[in-house]
DNA sequence: ATGAAGATCCGG
DNA sequence: CGGATCTTCATT
C-alpha cells in the first residue's frame, strides 16, 4: 500500500477531504478505514476555527502541511483534524469516521474514533505522516463517494463539504438525499 | 475575573 | 433533550 507523505495535504483542502475516504489511518497498533471527512477552509469558511480563533491560525503558520491538530471539543472529545497548506487553499480536513474491528460503529464519529485509536492532545502538532507507528494509506473506496452539508456547525452551514463511503454503516449521521460525487481521478 | 460558545456523545 | 467538562476568546 502507498504511504501519503506531505504532499497529499498540499492541495485543495476538499479534494484533500473527498480522497481520504477510503484510506486506511494506522495509529499505535491499530488500523481503521476512513469513511467520512469533513474540510475546513482558511479563506472564505466561517465555521473554520481559523475564522475566529487566533491561537489556530498562529498554529497554521507554525506547522507544515499533514501536521496534526487535535483540540478538545465540549470539554469532552478530542477532534482528530490534518493541516492542509496549499498557499491558496490552507484549511483542515476532520477526520470525522473509521470503519474497524471489532465493532462497525466503534469510530462512527469524530470524538469515539479518537477514542478508540487513544487519540488525544499528546498528538498534537505532530508530523503523524512519516512516524513509524501512525500514518495514512492510500485505498480505493469502490461504493462511491457521496457529499452533503457538515455537522454540527452554526455557520457556513450551506458547503457541502461533509464526504462519505456511500451506504457505510459506520457513518456517524447518514447522508440525506445523497448526491454522488465523482470518484476521485 | 467572568461568561459564553463549541467541528460531540450518551443516557433517560 | 439535557448534562458533561474544558479551552479559547471577548468583555468587564
Amino acid at each position: 500500500m502507498e504511504r501519503l507523505n506531505a504532499d497529499f495535504f498540499r492541495r485543495d483542502p476538499t479534494l484533500c477531504a473527498r480522497e481520504l475516504v477510503g484510506c486506511v489511518l494506522f495509529w499505535k497498533g491499530q488500523r481503521g478505514t476512513i469513511v467520512e471527512t469533513e474540510a475546513y477552509a482558511a479563506v472564505g469558511d466561517e465555521a473554520c476555527h481559523m475564522w475566529f480563533r487566533p491561537k489556530t491560525r498562529k498554529f497554521v503558520a507554525e506547522h507544515s502541511a499533514g501536521a496534526a491538530y487535535i483540540y478538545l471539543n465540549y470539554g469532552v472529545h478530542w477532534m482528530f483534524n490534518i493541516l492542509v497548506k496549499g498557499g491558496e487553499t490552507d484549511g483542515f480536513v476532520l477526520i470525522r469516521a473509521v470503519e474497524a474491528e471489532p465493532h462497525p460503529r466503534l469510530g462512527a464519529g469524530p470524538g469515539k474514533l479518537t477514542k478508540m485509536f487513544g487519540i488525544d492532545g499528546t498528538g498534537h502538532g505532530s508530523l503523524f505522516l512519516d512516524r513509524e507507528e501512525t500514518g495514512i494509506f492510500r485505498g480505493n473506496e469502490t461504493r462511491g463517494i457521496v457529499a452533503g452539508p457538515r455537522i454540527g456547525i452554526s455557520r457556513a452551514q450551506e458547503l457541502p463539504w461533509r464526504f462519505g463511503a456511500l451506504n457505510s454503516a459506520a457513518l456517524s449521521v447518514k447522508f440525506k438525499n445523497d448526491a454522488a460525487v465523482p470518484a476521485k481521478v
